[in-house]
Parts: structure tokens; sequence; C-alpha cells
RNA sequence: GGCGAGGUAGCUCAGUCGGUUAGAGCGACGGAUUCAUAAUCCGUAGGUCGGGGGUUCAAGUCCCCCCCUCGCUACCA
């Protein structure tokens, strides 16, 4: 039975880049859309793009353009990071779009007929200079209880005491610097408290992980509180009907951003949105979410859809978070990688098999330690999985042109055994326990490796036992397919590789019954390389803050717009630095070992240092025009040594050697490279 | 401080209702092999299952106490 399915991941907020924590949501979505859709079932995924609120406000307001300019560009930045990591969602939109605001509209003016908005008069912080509310995270100030300076509007991270904003000493808007004065205001409330029963009932009904009943029950037994829906002009978000200057709080309408996707992709693609939201609705509908933002998915977004009059999801399945080598991710350790960082260096299949290889159905935290994510991608995508390709498609093309047995030869059971093993990784798969299934797949890598192994087609081939051999390459390449249909969910792309090297219309999870035979395959082309540990260093060495202080987002200036406008005229001379900054830059004695042209590139040379005590290194250096490879050959020169390597097309580069010139633009032949006396000896330091 | 998760071989993890000598993969080491991206195959070593107490004929598995790690949270979604 097709069973018509909507999933969707939490929206992403348009005020930061994707980074790794994200990509764990996004790929175990993927992975299961992904598997649904294998299935053969009716399942769509959708997305927004999270995109109100005061901190995109604020953003774009230093940034002197826009909030629509910067949420058009954030779109753009998430949508291509996304797409390289190859999530596939059916559509991407944005809660700032007409659909979410008709939708909100109505989510709120049914809940406000149904007598659930109530309306209460708060005190808050404002700022005379900005005229506006300010949120607990817009204001600085001392802390009360320890003294500690520059601390936030509702608890320092000193102490940890909790205050309100009022209390805190020498308070300081974050925005201007003004004291912020205190002033009332009628604020929209949804009393979540009438949907205590319907909650209690709805989170019981199986659309919730253990763990996370439990912690409900003790949101349930400390009392539901009414929620804050509005706020004061300015406000980056939709406007409230009928209420001059009063704004949705961003929180509001970002759920309603799943549906109001769902409806943009059913306008475009003729299907009826009713039967996705509305009540009588048989379709399943899944959020995906990370537990941090559990509060809003089961107890504010089921009470409003219940409220209007809409369905209810059937189900919400949290993860828990991403740690690096064990600990939080880390800007000063570099593990703090941004998609675009990752992309920069690594295959994101690499992440997507690793993910999957330790996800849960649980709400566990799920650690990326990157010594065993180089050893387990590679030995099991490359060693295990890819090879059983590699070692034996060069037989079939070289002796057969290709072409597999007719009919599918004897194999004691194997291929039988490899399609049933398909019902319990479905399973798996299914219920994303995908670390389970992950191992599965494996176990059977193995059984076809030992396959080839015991049939040694190598030795079949010396004694001319061609149909033997035939046969035996046959059975693992049709092993290696059904392997690869088990993966597709993980490794689209290389599954999509795999189709082409078989020659086959589609892999589907139905198909796999059928061995292929008599068909011929494609030559064998590599389909994934190796993780090198220095492509993994070089990504962390680029996610490292290159100066200590931009580790905290800096308190923005105070009248942006004005002072951003144009780029400063070239200066004559750099601004002074203390020496602490200079020695952050490790320089050192180089000796060139070897210096070659680099095909296909017109100004580089590939260098091979010799830096003492730091081994040896390659760099490649834009030097061509100025100097021959057998002109460097042995000299001493200077390295920037602990320079962020940089991936190129040809290579990586681990450094840069430094050279004389009159700048950009300059000369390219009026180039002199550094050198070092004699006597001095391969990685001294310079300083 | 509160809540949650967790502490099992060097690493990542399995261990069902407590039941014979605690498992897997990777890594290490030894051997075989050479078709394959030094991949593969066979084998070996390696764990007082965080610590202590208790229940039991029997505990990694149940109970209590303690230690440690991670995450969240700190009256707020």
């Amino acid at each position: 039975m097709t069973r018509r399915i909507l999933v969707t991941s939490a929206l992403p907020y348009a005020n930061g880049s994707i980074h790794l924590g994200h990509l764990v949501e996004y790929i175990q979505t993927d992975i299961w859309v992904r598997f649904q859709k294998l299935q053969g079932h009716d399942c769509l995924y959708v997305c927004a793009d999270d995109t109100h609120g005061t901190p995109i406000m604020i953003r774009a307001r230093n940034e002197g353009i826009t909030p629509e300019a910067l949420v058009q560009r954030m779109h753009q930045e998430h949508q291509a990071d996304f797409q390289a990591f190859a999530i596939a969602f059916d559509n991407y939109h944005s809660t700032h779009s007409e659909e979410n605001r008709l939708l909100a509209e109505e989510v709120y003016r049914n809940n406000r007929a149904a007598g659930h908005i109530a309306v209460a008069t708060v005190h808050q912080a404002y700022c005379n200079k900005d005229a506006m509310f300010l949120p607990d995270r817009f204001i600085r100030g001392t802390c009360p209880s320890c003294g500690a300076l520059d601390q936030y509007g509702d608890a320092c991270e000193h102490c940890s005491a909790t205050y309100s904003p009022l209390d805190l000493k020498q308070a300081a808007c974050a925005l201007c610097g003004e004291k912020p004065v205190q002033n009332s205001s009628e604020h929209l409330f949804f009393q979540l408290s009438r949907f205590e029963a319907f909650l209690k009932e709805w989170t019981r009904s199986g659309t919730l992980q253990p763990e996370m009943a439990n912690k409900l029950e003790e949101w349930f037994s400390s009392g539901l509180k009414d929620w804050d829906i509005s706020r004061d002009a300015p406000y980056f978000g939709f406007a409230i009907p009928d209420m001059p200057d009063k704004y949705f709080y961003v929180w509001l309408d970002a759920p309603i951003g799943y549906m109001a996707s769902t409806w943009h992709l059913c306008k475009r693609s003729g299907r009826d949105f009713d039967a996705y939201w509305r009540p009588g609705s048989t379709a399943e509908v899944y959020h995906f979410i990370g537990k941090d933002i559990l509060y809003f998915h089961t107890l504010f977004w089921p009470a409003m859809l219940q409220g209007a009059g809409f369905r209810t999801p059937t189900a919400v399945f949290a993860h828990g978070f991403l740690t690096v080598n064990g600990q939080k991710m880390s800007k000063s350790r570099g593990t703090f990688i941004n998609a675009r960082t990752y992309l920069d260096f690594l295959d994101p299949e690499y992440l997507r098999y690793y993910y999957a290889c330790k996800l849960t159905g649980r709400v566990d935290d799920l650690d990326l330690n990157l010594e065993d994510f180089i050893l387990r991608v590679n030995a099991d995508m490359v060693g295990k999985v890819v090879n059983l390709a590699a070692r034996t498609a060069g037989f079939l093309h070289k002796q057969f042109q290709g072409q597999l047995s007719a009919p599918y030869p004897e194999d004691g059971g194997l291929y039988t055994t490899f399609v049933q093993a398909g019902e319990e990784i479905a399973q798996f798969y299914e219920a994303r326990e995908y670390a389970r299934a992950i191992r599965l797949i494996m176990a059977l890598a193995d059984s076809a490796n030992r396959y080839i192994e015991v049939r040694a087609p190598w030795n079949l081939a010396k004694q001319n036992q061609w149909v033997a051999l035939q046969e035996s390459c046959s059975v693992a390449i049709n092993l290696f397919r059904v392997l690869m249909t088990y993966l597709a969910p993980v490794l689209p792309v290389m599954a999509e590789k795999v189709r082409h090297l078989l020659n086959l219309p589609e892999l589907s999870w139905a198909g796999r019954c059928v061995p292929l035979s008599g068909s011929s395959i494609q030559e064998f082309k590599h389909l994934m390389a190796r993780i090198d540990p220095k492509q993994v260093e070089a990504m962390l060495a680029a996610s490292r803050p290159s100066s200590p202080e931009s580790a905290a987002p800096p308190p923005a200036a105070a009248h942006p717009s004005a002072s951003e406008s144009a780029s400063p005229p070239p200066a004559p001379s750099s601004p002074p630095i203390t020496l602490e900054t200079f020695t952050q830059v490790d320089l050192r004695v180089a000796r060139i070992l070897q210096a070659e042209q680099v095909p296909g590139a017109d100004k580089l040379l590939k260098l091979t240092l010799d830096v003492g005590v730091l081994g040896q290194r390659t760099v490649f250096a834009g030097i061509r025009a100025a100097y021959t490879p057998e002109s460097l050959h042995n000299r001493l020169t200077v390295v920037v040594a602990n320079l962020a390597p940089r991936k190129m097309k040809f290579g990586l580069s681990e450094g840069m050697v430094l050279a004389a010139s009159h700048g950009q633009g300059a000369d390219k032949t009026a180039l002199y490279l550094l050198a070092a006396d004699s006597g001095a000896e391969p990685g001294m330091r310079i300083q």
C-alpha cells in the first residue's frame, strides 16, 4: 500500500550559516525520506527558512540592508549548502512569504475566535533612543549578584544568577549603549493551559519517543504557562490583524512555515493542501527536530493547530546534539565547522555515511570523532563496498565486454540471503535505527568479499576458466548492486554513479529482488576517494578563528548604516599591531627540496619544502612568472607555517612562502623571494 | 542547583525478560593473497563492563550511595 507522507525538518534561522550540527537533522531526515521514496511511497519533504524576529532585524540594520535582502541572501546560501549535501527537499520555502502570512493570520484568527487568546499588560525594558522594546539578550550590564561586567539581561554567565533585566546594574542597550527604561505594553497570550487535557492525550498517543514523554511529564506537572505571542514595533515579522504596531512573535509563524511550504508546493504541483493539513487528512505528518525545540513542537504547535481547527502531526522525532571529538563544538578548537567549510575539503557523502553509522531512533547525542570518521569511512565505504565492484568489474570488462552471466549463476544462496536481509534493513530505516541498518549492510559486504576470496577470479582467469570467471564476477556485481540499493538513501550520489555503471534506469527497493543477468555494465570508474587525514586537519585549521577576539560576536556598532557604506580608501600603511599579534604568525626557515611546474596552472609552482622539525610541506606558490623551478632548488626561504592549509584545484597547499612585490596588479615578474642568510637551518623560527 | 543522557577492549558501539568461558566493527600484531583506491582473507592479543555496598543460586543487566563526562536548564521557551 502506498502511504502518503509529509516530512519536515526544523526551519534553520536566517541569521546564521548551516553547520555540521544542523546537518545531523537534515541528513537524518533526508535519509528517511529517500528511504520512503525508494520504497515507492508518496513522500514529500518540505522545509523553509525561519526569517523573522529581532536578531534578523538588527543584523540587517547593522549591514545597512533591509531584512528582506538579508533573508533573501541567506535563503540562497542555505539552499546551496543543502543542495551540496544532497538534502533533497521537495520544497524549500520561507516564512517571509504570502502563504505563511495568510496561514499565520488564519491560525491566529481561528484561535482568537475560539477564545484562546488573552490580552495582558507586560512591563519590559525599553530603549528611548532606538525606540524599541529590548529582548533580554539585547541588554548588557553588570551582574547584580557577583558584579561581573557585560552580562546579558536575563542571566549571568559568570555566577549563573538569574534576574530581571531591570535589576541589572549599569544596564545598557546593546545596540546604542543608552540606559533602558521600563515601559508597559499590551501583549497577546495564547492560553496554553486550556489545552492541557488535549495535550496529555495527544502526547501519549504514540506521537513521541519515551524520553521525550518523560520530559513532557515534567512540564505538565509544573503547569502549562500562557505564551506571549506578540511583539511591538519595530519588529521584522507579520503584522497582527486589527492590532496596530503589533507583530506575531517569530516562534508563532515559524512552525506555520511547515504548512506554508506544503501549500507552496501544492500550488505548484497540483496537489491538495487540505489533504495534508485539514481535519480528515489521512496523510502521515512527521516533524524531525532537535531536542532543544521540543517545547514548541509538542505543546504550542499541536495546541495551536488544534485551536485553529487544523489536524495535528502524526509524530515528532527528536534527535540529540552533535559533539565533535567528544566535546561541544568549539570555535577555538576549530570544531565549529560550517557546512561550507566542510565542503571546501571533504566529500559530503563521507559525512552522510558517518552520521548514518551513528544515528538511532533515540534522542542520544551524536559524536563526530574525526579519527574514527576517517578510519570508518575509508574502511567501510572504500575498502569493503566500493572494492567489491573495483575488484570484479575489470574482469567483466576485459574478458566479456562488460556482460553479466545469463542466467544468474548458482551462488550457494548468497543472493537470496542478501535480498532477505533487506526486510530487516527496511525495518531499521523505518524506525530511524540507521546505525543498525548500516551494521547489517556491512556484515553483508564482508560476506561478499569472502565470496570473492573463495572464488578467486584472478586464478580463474589464469586458468582460462572463462565461464566460472564470468559467473563469479557476475555474482559479485549483483551483490554489490543490492548493497548499493540498501545504501542509496545514505549515499544518493554514489548510488547514482552505480546506477550508471550498471546501466539501470533506476535503483528501487523492490528491484533488488531480481538479479541482473545478461545485461552489460559500463567501464568501472572510481566511485569514492579515500579521506586523507590532511584534509580533515585542513578543515579544522580553516575553522579556527584567525584572531582570538573573533570568537565572540562583537556588539553592534552605534550607527552602522552610516559607517559601513563604502570601503575605506587604501591606507598608505597598515594600522599598528602588538608584538603579541605578530608572533601569532609562525614564520620558519624552509629549504626548497623540489620545485616543479603544475600542469594546467600558469602562475603556480609546486614547492616541496623541508621545514626541519615541522617536517615536509607542499606549498603552491604564485611565483612562476619570476622563477624557474631549477633556480629554486635547494634555496632557503621563509614560510608561514601556521597558515590554514588551502585546498586548491591542484592539491593541498600547506603554507605560504614570502616574496616581495609592488602588490596586486603590479608587474608579475618583479617578484622577489625572501631568503635566509647561509647558516640558517630549516625549521628555525623567525622572530 | 534542577532535569536528561551516559560511563563495556586503543577508538566507535552492541549487549534482549538477570543465566554457561562479556560481543562486533575499526585499529594493533602475525600470516596468506595480489583481482582491487596498500584494498581483501585467515588468525592472535587486548576488558575486575566508572567505584563501593546490597538483593540473588546467579548481575554489565535489579536496588542504594558515591565519582566522572556530556547536554539542556536555571522560574523560562
